[in-house]
This record gives structure tokens, sequence and C-alpha cells, in this order.
DNA sequence: GGGCTGACTGACG
DNA sequence: ACGTCAGCCAGCC
């Protein structure tokens, strides 16, 4: 792979259908880095435009962006929900159920 | 080449 | 369930 490791998370995460979301350690792991969640952290504080970083969800399916919408709800969240992704009362998703599998046509 | 940082994760008390 | 610590990887200075 002659591309960089960002590069190729960010077309990972351009293939990510909608209504679907995949874990910093997902990803890594699909990339080859079992371990490398926190460089995928890393790719994604500078992710491009055109990008459904909103996918993107920690390994407890709760988002990791602290950023807010002038309703006060987690602005991930409210992404993910315009998805049809129903989250817990307690900020959660079920990765089991919006896990995206990769090549899954579910 | 070495050290610091970050949208992470798992283990421990 | 909650707070803290150590390990991991890639980019930047």
């Amino acid at each position: 792979m002659s591309e960089p490791f960002f590069a190729r998370v960010y077309a990972l995460l351009a293939g990510v259908p909608r209504g679907k979301v995949v874990t910093y350690s997902e990803i890594a792991r699909m990339l080859g880095r079992p371990n490398g969640a926190r460089a995928v952290g890393w790719a994604m504080r500078s992710c491009p435009e055109g990008l459904p970083w909103q996918r993107v969800v920690n390994a407890q399916g709760r988002p990791s962006t602290v950023a807010r919408l002038p309703d006060g709800k987690l602005l991930q969240q409210a992404l993910l929900e315009d998805e049809g992704v129903i989250f817990d009362v307690a900020g959660r998703l079920d990765l089991g159920l919006y896990g995206w599998r990769g090549t899954a046509d579910g």
C-alpha cells in the first residue's frame, strides 16, 4: 500500500453505508492495525469534507466527539439519528445492529 | 532519529 | 458503573 494510513481510513469511511456505523478499532483492524484505533482517531481528527465521520463511534457504541448542537444534543448522535440509528437512553447504539460488516449487504 | 500528542481500548480498584 | 493507568500507532516539530 503506497497510500498513507489516513488515506485508507478515509477510503474505508467513505464506503460505510447510511444507517451503519463502525468503531475505531474496526477500522484499524480492517486496515491491518488491530491496535491502531488511536491512529484512526488521529486520522479522523482531520477528516476531509464529504466523509460520514459521524458513522465512526468508539468501541462502546458511543460518539467520541464533544461537538454539540444549539439544542444541547450531541452532533454526532443527532446526525446518526437522522440516518435512522436508534440510541439507547444512555446515548449508546447497538453495534451488533448498526455495526457495519464491510462488504456485507446485510 | 527522538519526543509529544490525540475524535482509542482494555484492565484494575 | 466510574475514575485512573498503560499500550498501541502515525504525524508533526
